[in-house]
DNA sequence: GTCTATACACCGATAGAC
DNA sequence: GTCTATCGGTGTATAGAC
């Protein structure tokens, strides 16, 4: 006896808010947070502005979803690669193949370097979360670095921190160059970013 | 007579719109270039913003006019640097303090970072202009680095476009972070990219 | 939850007086 | 060259009907 569709709006309501968030991640690599509006996620999903606002009613509101969802994001996979069995080379590529996934479709970048490029006018309480978000993300690159320079995978010189930035802004600077230049901008500097994780100081 | 005064009006206007490029180049490094308005340039002149449209009628002349001082920033430096008897490892020193001379006043990054952050919604004649200026900045990077390589001042394993594409990308990613985290991004930095130049494959 | 309608601020841009 | 005044467009945000 109708036990099947017991709630059956719930459900689709709950996704609804997703829905915003997905579409919202997208407009936050492709335009920017200041660039992309409302208005933008509205015509997206065909209602109107003032249904976005129900959902969150400030912008800002919006950005810590956003926020939260990167973090969601970024804990399943750097929990699940943390207590793997995988080598060090193949956590680290994981994690490349997963930033680079931002490039599938043409035009979108990191989007925490989306935050960071309007930092001057973001609301405050974003701020402590992109900073939380980008630590964390050196953080699980620095551990693997460190942990395949321990095991003999990796050779390279000096601090495994400093060396994690490195990789790290030079894949992001990759797909933002790759933005504006087209052409295969990520293949060259993955290749070399990969020698220098093989080289030793003379 | 009267030969001194002859023109003292036009010596003072040329230098306003010299003022307001000036001003725009640092509003384009701390706020990006659809973050910052002709309100913003007129209050810090002390002008209407009516007055900044008769130099610049429309913003994608004022961005235009930006491209072109960033351009001349380059060919003084890298005209400069080539011909000189400086070595390759000189030559790249005062590169990268030059560059890093955008994080003198605090919270400014490489205008073409804050340009390409706008991709989105860029005007049409600005985008090859700031791709011309991203290639000739690589491609002075790559010939010092590979003339640095075949003097032998440096040992860096691959393509030396490859290798000045991850030392352009990583000092301006942190000038970046560098406005986000505020803390000393950019020595460790440096120092590993330095260390980096002097390594080879194994 | 979604809608219509609206308020208010800011933006780029123009007209015309001085 | 600079001003006052204003236009049209867009942004975030709110009120209230359904």
């Amino acid at each position: 006896m109708t036990p099947d569709i017991s709630q059956p709006k719930q459900v689709r309501k709950k996704n609804r808010k997703q829905e915003i968030i997905q579409i919202s991640l997208e407009l936050l690599q492709t335009q920017g947070y200041e660039n992309f509006s409302y208005q933008d996620i509205s015509s997206a999903l065909g209602i109107t502005k003032a249904s976005i606002h129900y959902h969150f009613p400030k912008k800002e509101d919006l950005g810590l979803a956003l926020c939260g969802a990167i973090k969601q994001w970024h804990e399943d996979l750097f929990l699940n690669l943390r207590d793997s069995d995988h080598s060090a080379k193949d956590k680290l590529r994981i994690f490349v193949e997963a930033l680079l996934s931002y490039a599938e479709g043409p035009y979108k970048v990191c989007p925490l370097s989306s935050l960071q490029a309007d930092v001057a006018k973001l609301p405050d309480t974003l701020l402590p979360a992109l900073q939380d978000l980008d630590r964390h993300e050196l953080d699980f690159v620095s551990q693997v670095l460190e942990e395949g320079r321990q095991n003999g995978e990796f050779h390279f010189p000096g601090d495994a921190q400093a060396q994690a930035s490195i990789f790290v802004l030079s894949l992001k600077g990759a797909l933002q160059y790759s933005r504006i230049h087209g052409g295969e901008w990520i293949s060259p500097v993955l290749q070399q970013l990969d020698q220098l994780l093989q080289a030793s100081s003379t």
